[in-house]
DNA sequence: CCAAGGCAGTCTCTTTTCGAGACCGAAGCT
DNA sequence: AGCTTCGGTCTCGAAAAGAGACTGCCTTGG
């Protein structure tokens, strides 16, 4: 149980890794943003193995990141993203960029646009307060409160 | 040999995913981040088995993600990111604004301050035309070159 | 020169996880 | 009744992960 203990670690960076950070669980992440919600589109979509994706999906629903919900009781279940899991979106377009820029030597092989415009969808790591675009160079870590906290 | 072949795909979710997407890789490019260089350090900090470590830091110099560097044959080799591993850095920033929102009871562990004034590093996901702040909401998927060049 | 220690790997063995695919039960046609 | 679709379960062999000891090289100190 080593591995896991790490999401006991006081950083922000560690412990969503240690729900996300698997061969699936994104795959399938990405799948929901896509509008997919059911167990059998997730499953054809990705060849991930059936066990594999009940599992998975259990996960998701544990961590609230997707909410399984069925109607009528005799109705298909649905997996949707919760708030929480909604906000995961700027993890995979920061994902898609490095793809786009590293591994898409044909070019972007889709166009995440904005609707209303012609614009496209991309991250960028700024200072919150003065706005300034900043790189991995730029950054200084200092103890927060969450870690004052912890009692390891 | 079913999920290498997802590197296949055209996606730029996908492609990133398949080297990146395990248990210890994201958290071996956080520790790089923080300044870590050796194999020792990275082992320790972790608590990631050797072997495991020696196969992950090998990928990640396959993919020109790391660089091993090995001054006078008889030093230390040691670890560095390389451009294309420093552009990774909004991934683990997205991952830790998220970690911040949902995983931080206490508040956020590290603050990652810019280093110029007192405000802190956030990811934004906007348009590049209009400038506007997105969300999934906003983003409209389309085809684009590495698609159409695609031979499935 | 020898002993001790640090470092980066390597090897071995056990446990855990994965993958492929068959199988199941409950609707829902026809 | 018989066939299909759908979500989910089961089994079993293959792959990956974990732990920890072990190696070989170099440095340092005596």
């Amino acid at each position: 149980m080593r591995y896991e203990e790490l999401a006991d670690l006081p950083c922000s960076i560690t412990r969503p890794l240690v729900v996300l950070g698997d061969r699936w669980t994104l795959l399938i992440l990405k799948e929901a943003f896509a509008g997919v919600r059911r167990f059998n589109a997730f499953q054809a979509n990705l060849g991930i193995p059936r066990s594999r994706l009940h599992d998975r999906l259990g996960r998701l629903v544990e961590h609230e990141i997707l909410a399984r919900r069925q109607a009528d009781d005799a109705e298909h279940p649905e997996y949707r993203l919760t708030r929480k899991g909604h906000d995961l979106y700027p993890i995979l377009m920061a994902i898609k960029d490095w793809g786009d820029a590293y591994m898409a030597p044909d070019g972007p092989p889709v166009h995440y646009r904005h609707r209303e415009c012609t614009g496209e969808a991309r991250v960028t790591l700024a200072c919150d307060c003065c706005a300034d675009v900043m790189t991995a160079h730029d950054v200084v870590p200092e103890a927060g409160p969450g870690l004052v906290a912890y009692q390891g």
